[in-house]
DNA sequence: GGGGAGATTATCT
DNA sequence: GATAATCTCCCCG
């Protein structure tokens, strides 16, 4: 029940994995939680950094399933994804913390646990995510994904902060979760552990 | 508790 | 030179 997921987990459509990756914990170095927010982007995706095919910052997207991909957005926050399928990825954008929490405190200058990881550059500053953390394997350390929790309710609905392709419903998470970036509008609930379709 | 401004820089056009 | 998968602070009510 705690065991890390098989590589073969994220060779698959992020559109898929995104929402399977709701209750696993992550942690780097020991600190971390579990997962209760993610969007999923693809190749043919607008919205996507790999849509305009390899460059140099996107190269990890091309990569080997279950690698992260770590970017600087807004010159001042990491953003932490898991590499599925080439040019697709799941960004991870919130989590209840677990493990490592006073460390978490620390690097993000709060005491307030809801403000730890509620959010995709809270949590890479809280698990001390940078750009030397970009292709790595998720799956060894210092990284480490396990299944946490299971029968978390799903919820989907629009991904937060984009310009193009802001229709699709490809953000996911555990609904009514304190811990997410933002609410999702409660008739977005799907089921209780249920897949998407 | 919601809306808006500003911060700050790698990457690509 | 414009853009960007964000966050925090400040103001308003």
């Amino acid at each position: 029940m705690t065991e890390m997921p098989n590589p073969s987990f994220f060779a698959r459509s992020a559109l898929e994995v995104a929402p399977d990756l709701i209750g696993f914990e992550i942690t780097l170095g020991g600190a971390g939680g579990i997962i209760v927010e993610t969007e999923a982007y693809l190749p043919d995706d607008p919205a996507s950094h790999s849509f305009r095919g390899p460059s140099q910052r996107n190269a990890s997207m091309f990569g080997p399933p279950a690698t992260s991909y770590v970017y600087l957005i807004y010159g001042m926050h990491w953003c932490l994804n898991a590499v599925c399928l080439p040019g697709s990825a799941v960004l991870i954008r919130a989590l209840e913390p677990t493990s490592g929490i006073d460390e978490m405190m620390a690097r993000r200058g709060r005491p307030d646990v809801r403000q730890l990881c509620s959010g995709p550059g809270k949590l890479a500053q809280a698990l001390g995510i940078s750009g030397e953390h970009d292709g790595l394997a998720l799956l060894s350390p210092p990284f480490s994904l396990r299944q946490g929790r299971t029968g978390l309710p799903l919820a989907t609905g629009p991904r937060i902060g984009i310009t193009r392709a802001s229709d699709l419903p490809w953000r996911f998470g555990a609904a009514g979760s304190p811990y997410l970036s933002r609410r999702f509008h409660p008739e977005a609930k799907i089921s209780p552990g249920g897949r998407i379709g």
